[in-house]
DNA sequence: TAATCTGTATTAATTGATTAATACAAGCAT
DNA sequence: ATGCTTGTATTAATCAATTAATACAGATTA
């Protein structure tokens, strides 16, 4: 499992959008076991406390399922983890537009920079 | 001058940024007057000690020039800005991409959601 | 000259996030 | 039944960012 900190934001909201990132991907299949709190927590190099608060929001979102004693599972809900990531993506497709419209890049430009940037990758 | 904060996230980091991008848009004009920090301070409701060393990152950054007494202006190097407002614009395309990734997105879908939103925002 | 503005520096207080160190109750397997 | 793992809760400590309240020196301006 790889993690991507970055020590100088919030590190509970890192760790929210990376798993959420993990389960709307299919990494952790739907329905199946989610890792326990100290597992997670060790293997990202976290606190158990911050990582049980993300545990919570991945909760609030619907995406995990927590049974008291017996640890969680991933939501079988395929509508759901397929909601949330739309809205994840939507979330971070508005706040790129943003800020490059501040940085003074017109709409072509955006299209001609990002278009550029995903033939590079190949 | 428009703002936009985070609460939730280091706002000295927001403050450069959205600086930075106002000098790389234009809307500082280049070799023209700087505003004060007391002034940028009481205008972005932050302190001026946070203020202050917002200013002096994008002084490393050789955005603007300080002249200890008289205030500071912006850099007339068209170039240097020219730089970072690229250097701003690829480190944002990165993240973007990484994200998207993530999330488990194609690069042809992640073409085809940024050009929708391009659209649609006409 | 006096008032005002500039950037800068300093110290303390505050606030929030994160860590740390435990403890507890419930289920499960041996 | 015993030992292990589970999630959860609690309290204190730590650490960094931000705020707060000043103070100072130099330049400008009226």
């Amino acid at each position: 499992m790889e993690w991507k900190i970055d020590e100088n934001l919030p590190i509970r909201t890192q760790l929210t959008e990376q798993l959420a990132a993990y389960i709307a991907s299919g990494c952790f299949k739907p329905g199946g076991r989610f890792p326990s709190v100290r597992e997670l927590a060790a293997d990202a190099g976290v606190n158990p406390n911050t990582m049980q608060r993300a545990l919570s929001e991945l909760e609030d979102m619907g995406l995990i399922i927590t049974n008291r004693t017996a640890g969680r599972c991933v939501t079988d809900d395929m509508e759901k983890i397929n909601n949330v990531r739309k809205k994840q993506a939507k979330k971070q497709v508005e706040a790129f537009l943003e800020k490059m419209k501040a940085l003074g890049f017109s709409r072509d430009e955006i299209a001609d920079v990002i278009n550029e940037a995903i033939k590079e990758g190949e």
